[in-house]
DNA sequence: ATTTATCTACGACAATTGTCGTAAAATAAT
DNA sequence: ATTATTTTACGACAATTGTCGTAGATAAAT
């Protein structure tokens, strides 16, 4: 299995998204998934899936002839890794100011915005 | 000027921090302050400057012989940027999510939090 | 002026990323 | 069985990224 701590890049991200919502899963249900929302090959897809493969992220189950894959990179490890590389690159790793820059311009609804505050409630 | 929906690269943005808080700066000086960190050769980062100021990121004033480096990005707009681009990727556009991986696991600070919530009490 | 030291310009290179095309293999349809 | 369809494997390519080395230009020291 992969180490927990893998940091996908956009596309690849794109794919483990489907993975992890939707595993086990064969190639053609991912570009579905992706294809719906942006124009991509078949084959593109495919060969983004053997790379994570090849990579140890995914890992293939070949059952009936059928290639079905799986993540081996936990859904939450790999988003909290994410976010905290920006926190340190982007924040010099102060969550507040992060926050600010995610929050503060604009569009986030305001229920999200108080159920963020609910949830800092518990927390602290 | 850059348009203000620059994306940097992660070594970009290191040589963005630098400038933003030091501009106008020498590439001497971007990579001194780089090199307490990390090792990394005068040209590297000086190529990176280059590369930046011909993506029109940075801009360039020659004075009595010293090449002098600004940004032309402004540095909440690009923050802004790379925060609501991992907040699609990763979080679905979902800053509640965002936050529970930023804040939830461990190590960020009681005050920082507490920071948080006073500053969300003053939004909503 | 000549030499020395410092910067800048330029180009190079390997690794990664996003993207396909083509060919081979496997399945399904007739 | 033959043909057609679908999937997978493989390789290719251009763009980007991170990294330097070398050489030429500029400035400083003697």
């Amino acid at each position: 299995m992969a180490d927990n701590t893998y940091q996908p890049s956009e596309a690849e991200l794109e794919i483990l998204n489907v993975i992890w919502e939707l595993e086990p899963v064969t190639v053609r249900d991912i570009h579905e998934r992706i294809a719906r929302r942006r124009e991509v090959g078949y084959t593109t897809v495919l060969k983004q899936v053997q790379r994570l493969t090849e990579k140890g992220v995914l890992a293939k189950d070949i059952r009936d002839g059928i290639h079905l894959y799986t993540s081996t990179a936990g859904q939450a490890e790999v988003k909290q890794q994410l976010v905290d590389k920006m926190l340190h690159a982007a924040f010099g790793g102060s969550a507040l100011q992060m926050m600010m820059h995610a929050l503060g311009n604009d569009k986030v609804p305001p229920d999200e915005l108080r159920a963020i505050k609910n949830w800092l409630d518990k927390q602290v």
